[in-house]
DNA sequence: CCTTCAGATTTTGTATACAATTTTTCCATG
DNA sequence: CATGGAAAAATTGTATACAAAATCTGAAGG
């Protein structure tokens, strides 16, 4: 892998991971120190940085980090279900492929053994955590969207996926979670293939914004207030769980 | 302005205006050469331009053009027909500022006025782009979704606005275009105003899909075939008007 | 004690040399 | 004539030196 690879993937999980203060400043000779490498791959993998909105470069002023708050993570939610919805609706309009009915049954029948004994093993975590994103990512791909998968992609790399932690501190909240899950994403799927786009749109939409229902349980956990939005995002989630579910 | 910042813009409307035959490798070289600077702040700008989606990357194996095609041009349309419609059942739930308010009831007295005599001259064309434009670019600013504004922006570097090269080419069809445009630019606010979040998306939403309507307008005055989609987007829209309204 | 501003320092922008990799050339071989 | 493959050329990846710009420092002046 070369040396930009590398330093953008240490950079990013770096970051993710709230490695460095929000707004702190990044110069590129502090992170040639930190990873040891010259500066030009490190300028690469800012400016990719940069294009993914985790960091923020001002001409001949550098880079700072982004300071990810609440609401930054809320917004990006409900772009990623607008948008997940129109993939359902596109979906139902244009008919799925052998193929892609076939991945996403596959991704039902996982999805329904896991949802039958939930579990708060890291293992179960991870496992619910991929046939989930399966289902998501089979029926964005699925359209045929190239636009539609890459805003979809630019969004990921936010923390859109906060379940991970709180399942981790709230045993009913997952099993709820986890079998409320499994019933929409049949219904999408029925939707889908009865043609019905305006179901198939309001379904997905709504079940993707489930996230956003786990951003309000850890704020209803956590009792904060109501400008728990302008939070640091990792100050929100830390208090909770372990880590964040990232990349 | 930084030489990078020259490269960049330079490129892209290059890009942009197909100066570069689809496909096309793209080396380093070629572009110093052409712009006369060095590689670094071509590598600089590439690198943007990727993530833009205007040039597609390769590890070791540089840059080529990505080649649009109508396909690209109309999916683009879709996302953004998508997301800006969210944006005004957004707007519709949080209500404006009296800000917005002012900003938007100025755009639809703007655009009012176009309508009342439309020319094909290059300076109604370019009032008319830019009425429409601050309609758009308001509404959506304005609900302070950062990420769902970073979305649409992106998209924006694709030629998601065809209007002008039809208008130029057909009198009638820019007639009821700016007319029906101005009524439903009204018919959104009011759904705003109302507070009604689904009619406020629908019509929104409806509205941006015209930029479908004209793409097909350029199909059927071309009589095109069932396969149009997949014709390189220069080649489809350069038989009809003069050039492609960008950036 | 605070402000101002020139000099010193740091940091980013650019060019370029060299290394690593890919692509092309072209000759030997079947 | 087609094919394989090694040598040559071209191209990208990386490091680094220097230029340009921003930032910091500290002393002078109010």
């Amino acid at each position: 892998m070369s040396q930009e690879q590398t330093v953008y993937t240490k950079l990013r999980s770096m970051l993710l991971n709230g490695e460095f203060e929000p707004e702190q400043r990044l110069t590129e000779k502090h992170i040639c120190d930190i990873l040891e490498v010259s500066r030009t791959p490190v300028r690469a993998a800012l400016l990719r940085l940069e294009a993914q909105n985790l960091v923020v470069g001002q001409s001949n002023r550098g880079y700072t980090v982004r300071g990810i708050r609440v609401r930054d993570v809320w917004d990006a939610n409900v772009v990623r279900a607008v948008l997940e919805g129109s993939a359902a609706g596109a979906l139902a309009r244009q008919g799925l492929s052998d193929e892609t009915r076939d991945t996403l049954e596959q991704s039902l029948r996982e999805y329904g053994e896991l949802a039958e004994n939930v579990e708060l093993t890291d293992r179960f975590l991870t496992l619910h955590s991929s046939a989930n994103w399966t289902f998501h990512e089979t029926l964005v791909s699925a359209t045929g969207n190239e636009s539609l998968t890459r805003s979809i992609e630019t969004l990921a790399y936010m923390p859109v996926q906060i379940n991970r932690t709180v399942f981790a501190s709230d045993r009913a909240y997952a099993v709820q979670t986890v079998r409320s899950g499994l019933a929409e994403h049949h219904g999408v799927v029925a939707a889908i293939l009865s043609g019905d786009a305006t179901a198939a749109e309001m379904l997905m939409r709504t079940h993707s914004q489930k996230a956003l229902r786990g951003i309000e349980a850890v704020r209803d956990r956590q009792k904060l207030g109501p400008d728990y939005l302008d939070m640091p995002f990792t100050q929100f989630i830390g208090g909770v769980g372990t880590s964040v579910a990232a990349a």
